[in-house]
RNA sequence: GCCGAAAUAGCUCAACUGGUAGAGCAACUGACUUGUAAUCAGUAGGUUGUGGGUUCAAGUCCUAUUUUCGGCACCA
């Protein structure tokens, strides 16, 4: 995928395109006053205030038919410095210009860039004519705060994108298309994998396709955690108030939620699994000789997110964190963190997701402990990173209040980027749960503490891997594993039946389809499922004691015995490929 | 939560300015006995998200509400 603000002409290319939509929408509606309109990594938008009239997609043709005459009139576009007080005077009937004039500094340059009748306040730079924007598309309107807070008024924000060559434009509505047609609550849905109820807006549903495709990655994430020298726990959902009170939560996050009254007493539903993680590590005395020590646990946390922000599995209110907490002697720091960045590599890759890290620095305000030990921390997971080998960006401020953060964005097959996993240093807990080890002197210390996700979320993930696989799943994934289809079931029925059979045996997620249609059809059905491998049985194969199979995706058929057959896809589904080995 | 759009059969969708809901797929029944992406025929399936209202008449208009979608804000 194509990052168009990082793409120096195409971004210039952008933002002049916006000055050419503005410039139509003020044709068509002259009450227009406009605000800004940036480039974004996916083109550009205006935001814009119609008084009383609002664009609706509908409108969208329309702008874009002017914006198409107004290019082909082919004006120049023309830089105009002028002095703030000229700027005040050019825009004295525009209160959002003058906004953003009073902003600027007494002495500052004032720049507009003029197209016809048109002059827009603007910083620059610009192609030379209106003639050069001519491949966009309008994309979508939407509402947007002033300023971007939630107390102003909402003005309409229209996006599009513009690029150089109308081939390239195609390929992006492509692109746009194709992301369509991967929508996992589409997928989710025609797959059997999930589903939503009016009942519980937020909380999905699990079918019994998702859950295999669940379970696989729980039984993954197990087996993978189990040899990182991981112990595991669950702790409850409800816990009483008190705790969150312990814990900081409750003044922190105790809009998002959920609470219980019983016995007179409050309980809170754990929107974090940390505080009962520092409950268990109080359970028993720690020893330094234990440490680092890796404690995880999926816990099932529930959040109330506002109504707006749902969205299929990706934004829900409850979810599973693939959820760990390390706890260890300062000194282990960099080293675990590096252990930690090698072993989300190695997850990730099963999946043939690749990423990138940011380190998320601290906040400005709100942040706890000293401004040393946070430089320290920081320099902590940045040698981390890059003795691990890796780049890490900075993302400034963006830390947590109580630490620092490795955050990792996973891009998929179409180029989109995920965040999902995270290691964060907490500076605050161990304190407020008063965590302490024995040290080799004999005197209580205090542990430092990690908390990390990998999937992120379960749900989530499971969102992300039915859009990077467009719903069509690596074997060891699949919730159907492999259909086997008799050609005629008055005649194979038998033999497909001792086929299905030996698989079923061997452990392999196998259908048998003994409807009595042609091949054609229930061939047609195995491949809308996506069924990684569909067997034939045929005359041919029962006179030969063989199995003549196709992938999803391929029209090519191999025939190979039964054994042969199983052992192929049990090192497939063993080895977690995503492809095949059918050659040989 | 805010702005905008939408909700019709299990699924995908149709029904012009209000005139009393229809198709394909799926399901079921029967015939066909099938070799690599849809065999044919028939049957059944709906208080048009929910509650009010306007009207002789509402899927269609008004209103409230729920949910979903696209954004915004949020996501320590």
């Amino acid at each position: 995928m194509i990052n168009i603000k990082e793409d120096k002409s195409l971004n210039i290319l952008n933002h002049s395109c916006a000055h050419l939509m503005a410039q139509a929408i003020k044709r068509l509606y002259p009450e227009a006053k406009f605000w800004v309109g940036p480039v974004i990594d996916t083109g550009f938008y205006y935001d814009v205030d119609l008084g009383e009239k609002a664009i609706k997609e509908e409108d969208l043709p329309n702008v874009e038919r002017e914006m198409k005459k107004i290019s082909k009139d082919g004006k120049r576009i023309i830089r105009e410095e002028v002095s703030k007080k000229e700027a005040l005077e050019m825009f004295k009937d525009d209160e959002y210009k003058i906004d953003l004039i009073n902003n600027m500094e007494e002495d500052s340059d004032i720049t507009c860039y003029r197209q016809g009748e048109f002059v827009d306040l603007c910083r620059g730079p610009h192609v030379d004519t209106v003639k050069q924007i001519k491949n966009f598309k309008l994309l979508k309107v939407s509402g947007a705060y002033f300023k971007g807070d939630s107390k102003n008024k909402v003005m309409q924000r229209i996006y599009g994108v513009c690029f150089e060559t109308p081939e390239d434009l195609t390929t992006y509505l492509d692109f746009l298309e194709e992301a369509k047609k991967r929508d996992h609550k589409k997928l989710g849905k025609e797959l059997g994998l999930f589903m939503m109820s009016e009942y519980g807006p937020g909380f999905p549903f699990f079918l019994n396709n998702g859950m295999i495709l669940r379970n696989e990655l729980e039984n993954f994430w197990y087996d993978e955690h189990t040899k990182e020298g991981y112990e595991f726990i669950k702790t409850p959902i409800m816990l009483n108030k008190d705790l969150w009170e312990l814990s900081g939560h409750w003044y922190n996050y105790r809009e998002n939620m959920y609470t219980s009254e019983i016995d007179e007493k409050t309980f809170a539903i754990k929107p974090m699994n940390c505080p009962g993680g520092m409950l268990v590590y109080k359970n028993s005395l720690h020893s330094y000789k234990d440490l680092p020590l890796r404690v995880g646990e999926l816990g099932l946390v529930h959040r109330h997110e506002a109504s707006g922000a749902l969205n299929g599995l990706f934004r829900v209110r409850t979810f599973t964190q693939d959820d760990a907490h390390i706890f260890m002697m300062p000194s282990q720091i960099e080293q675990e963190v590096v252990r930690l960045i090698d072993f989300i590599d190695r997850m990730y890759s099963v999946f043939g997701l690749t990423y990138n890290i940011e380190l998320s620095t601290r906040p400005e305000a709100k942040f706890i402990g000293n401004i040393e030990i946070w430089d320290k921390a920081e320099k902590v997971l940045a040698d981390a990173c890059h003795k691990a080998g890796r780049d890490c960006k900075i993302n400034p401020g963006d830390g947590a209040f109580y630490g620092p953060k490795l955050d990792f964005h996973i891009k998929d097959s179409l180029g989109r980027v995920w965040q999902c996993g995270t290691i964060q240093l907490d500076m605050n807990l161990p304190e407020r749960f008063d965590l302490t080890y024995v040290d080799s002197d004999g005197i209580k210390k205090r542990p430092v503490m990690l908390h990390r996700v990998i999937y992120g979320s379960i749900e989530r993930f499971i969102g992300i891997l039915i859009e990077h696989y467009a719903g069509a799943f690596p074997t060891w994934l699949a919730p159907v594993q492999v259909n086997v289809i008799p050609v005629n079931c008055n005649y194979h029925l038998e033999y497909a039946s001792e086929v299905y059979n030996y698989l079923k045996e061997n452990g392999i997620r196998t259908e048998l389809d003994e409807r009595e249609e042609k091949l054609g059809y229930k061939l047609r059905e195995s491949v809308t499922k996506k069924i990684p491998i569909s067997i034939i049985i045929g005359d041919k194969e029962k006179e030969e004691d063989l199995v003549s199979y196709r992938r999803y995706g391929s029209d090519k058929t191999y025939s190979v015995s039964k054994t042969m057959f199983v052992e192929l896809l049990k090192n497939e589904i063993k080895d977690k490929r995503s492809k095949s080995k059918d050659s040989e």
